[in-house]
DNA sequence: GGGCGCATGTAATGAGTTACATGATTGA
DNA sequence: TCAATCATGTAACTCATTACATGCGCCC
């Protein structure tokens, strides 16, 4: 639903071909969202059956037939639905390593201590990769803040979680 | 991935039947994961194929067979393996709403903060459902801690947001 | 005797990924 | 001439969900 919503929000400022639109998301909102090269070209497709969008034929030089797509009247109120319900709503976000956060103390704590310096480790590699993210015109530059903002979080929350691991370690003894 | 580890990880402490296993999952763990009852079989079938469980049937009363299950040898190997792959990885966390935000400045800033305010209030009736979470054993609990952390950091963040639009809706005359 | 709880599933569907296919052009 | 880039896709597969199917026991 997003993801249709990404790309409808993208062809509505500025027709594109699918290429064109697939290397424009990787460039600019690869840290926010991963849209592989099928994935994008099937919901060209799905999108374009629904009739939210059309397509012209166009060829530069010799190149292979461009589908240059753009939004349709549906298209536009689909836009304006799609971005109104994913505003309002709240999706809470999975964290896969929680559910190893719930058997941590089945493992030797000093263990743990390294197994989870290198998920941090992993988040600080991530960080440097979201500061070095191009700038974006309006609010979609809010989306990249977002992620550092969120990620500065976790990696103080992962530090909490390291810090009672020895203070838990120090204590095993007694129990 | 991380649904099996943490299959085989209830398993492990203590051997059950799919039915019961699914039980305590929704009642203790809902807040984290959702694991639907089929997805739950499936998975169940699907170690059992791989050699990390069996399970002997069972009979109480004239009810239903049921089959309790237990890690085999195999199945605490990949217990131990999974628990350390899942927590030395980062997985990045998707935010679909993020997407909205990206298109948020197409929107009159009035019906924006009042979609975001709604989004806002989600997220608190979710975080109320978070502290009548029941107490859990050993590590489990800091699980429910880090979604309450989290989304405690999200509200802060959202409302960062919407200050931010006032901010803009004030100056929007001179843009 | 009718509905809820126990206990197990199957079937159909959908969303997304990986790997593969095609064929022309441009640059080293 | 050989690899990378442009531009489009298809096929097979995985993972998870929804909806459906079954049948007994227990309680009102």
């Amino acid at each position: 639903m997003e993801r249709e919503l990404l790309l409808l929000g993208i062809l509505r400022r500025q027709q594109m071909h699918g290429y064109q639109l697939i290397e424009f998301i990787d460039q600019n909102l690869g840290t926010c969202t991963d849209l592989k090269k099928p994935t994008a070209y099937f919901l060209l497709e799905k999108m374009t059956q629904k009739g939210w969008i059309t397509f012209e034929q166009n060829q530069s030089g010799n190149r292979p037939l461009r589908r240059v797509y753009r939004l349709t009247p549906a298209g536009e109120q689909a836009y304006q639905e799609l971005l109104r319900a994913v505003l309002r709503t709240y999706t809470p976000a999975p964290f896969p390593a929680d559910i190893g956060l719930a058997f941590l103390d089945q493992l030797d704590p000093a263990e743990a201590r390294e197994l989870l310096e290198a998920q941090m480790k992993n988040m600080q590699e991530y960080q440097e990769v979201l500061h070095t993210a191009p700038a974006h015109p309006g609010t979609a530059h809010w989306m990249i803040e977002h992620q550092i903002t969120h990620l500065k979080n976790e990696i103080a929350w992962l530090q909490k979680i390291i810090h009672r691991l020895e203070y838990t370690s120090a204590n095993s003894a007694e129990d």
